[in-house]
DNA sequence: TTGTGTTTTACGACCTCC
DNA sequence: GGAGGTCGTAAAACACAA
């Protein structure tokens, strides 16, 4: 049971008696004598501290001591503890002394055990932060995919509603076959100046539709889709990466009246640049 | 029974406040 | 400088599956 037990003599003095350290095999020798004895089992007749070191390997001393090991805090002790620690989780003195006295414990015992239940408290606060945070985090999450869903299925229309707009003007001559997002800017140049010119009209105003398409045929659909795929709350979304713009390219206070309240735009990086993407975030 | 993971008790080191 | 706080950790106590 002893092999390999090794002890350190601690000669350091220290307020309460014995300091026996304990660094590997013996597990029944406990690191700090003064930690097993509990409450009011502390025995008077323990053993200071060793004066010298052959006093560690006195094994009757031991036999004495080994019976007390640390011991758990009765149903009782812990059901008054954790009623105080509701009342406040900080100990003064006074209080502190008094719940000692009730229970039938040290002080120190009393101290330590509210340091210990305020880092569990603490511990389950962070736990419950976590939660909480990853419940937002989730549902920003849902929105902002939603919105880029949205924000594809626009540009995809808007993309539509040009072809449709060449086809009329250009017969078959025009662009054709517009489907990822970031070739809107390339074919935007290329659409004929005054088709571009009106739906640059229509999409810039943010006035609710006094812009129209004087285009025979194509002004009640372009009207009715963007009206359709506008969310509630929304006035109008421009185009970015070379497309159609808004009149105000800088979101300066008169271009921003196409954000709804609580909501504003960020463009994240160069790559969604490039796929001409604005983030909503609310 | 035993191995393993979790909880509880206790401590030392370090920090802050008065 | 002392008292009391947090933080990190050791080790006993405990729970539980194999």
């Amino acid at each position: 049971m002893d092999s390999g037990r090794h002890l350190i003599f601690d000669s350091s003095s220290s307020s309460s008696g014995a300091r026996l350290l304990v660094l590997g095999g013996g597990n029944h020798i406990l690191r700090g004598v003064r930690s097993v004895v509990v409450g009011q089992e502390r025995s008077a007749t323990k053993r200071p501290f060793f004066t010298s070191p052959d006093e560690i390997y006195d094994e009757e001393y031991y036999e004495e001591q080994l019976p007390e090991k640390k011991r758990r805090l009765t149903p009782e002790q812990i059901h008054l503890l954790e009623r105080s620690f509701e009342e406040e989780n900080k100990l003064e003195p006074e209080r502190k002394s008094e719940l000692a006295r009730k229970l039938g414990l040290q002080p120190r015992q009393v101290a330590v055990w509210f340091q210990n239940r305020r880092a569990r408290w603490k511990n389950k606060q962070l736990e419950q932060d976590f939660d909480s945070l990853k419940s937002s985090y989730d549902a920003l999450l849902v929105d902002h995919d939603a919105l880029l869903k949205d924000n594809d299925r626009l540009r995809s229309e808007v993309n539509s509603l040009i072809e449709k707009l060449q086809g009329k003007e250009q017969g078959t001559s025009g662009v054709t076959g517009l489907k990822s997002d970031d070739q809107v800017a390339s074919s935007a140049d290329l659409i004929a100046p005054n088709i571009r010119q009106k739906v640059e009209d229509m999409l810039s105003t943010g006035s609710g539709g006094s812009a129209v398409i004087e285009t025979e045929g194509t002004n009640q659909l372009a009207e009715s889709s963007r009206e359709s795929y506008l969310p509630e709350g929304y006035n109008c979304a421009g185009l970015v990466g070379g497309g159609i713009q808004t009149e105000e390219d800088d979101l300066s206070d008169e271009a921003c009246n196409y954000y709804p309240d609580g909501l504003f735009m960020e463009q994240h990086n160069q790559e969604e640049a490039q796929l001409g993407g604005w983030w909503f975030w609310n």
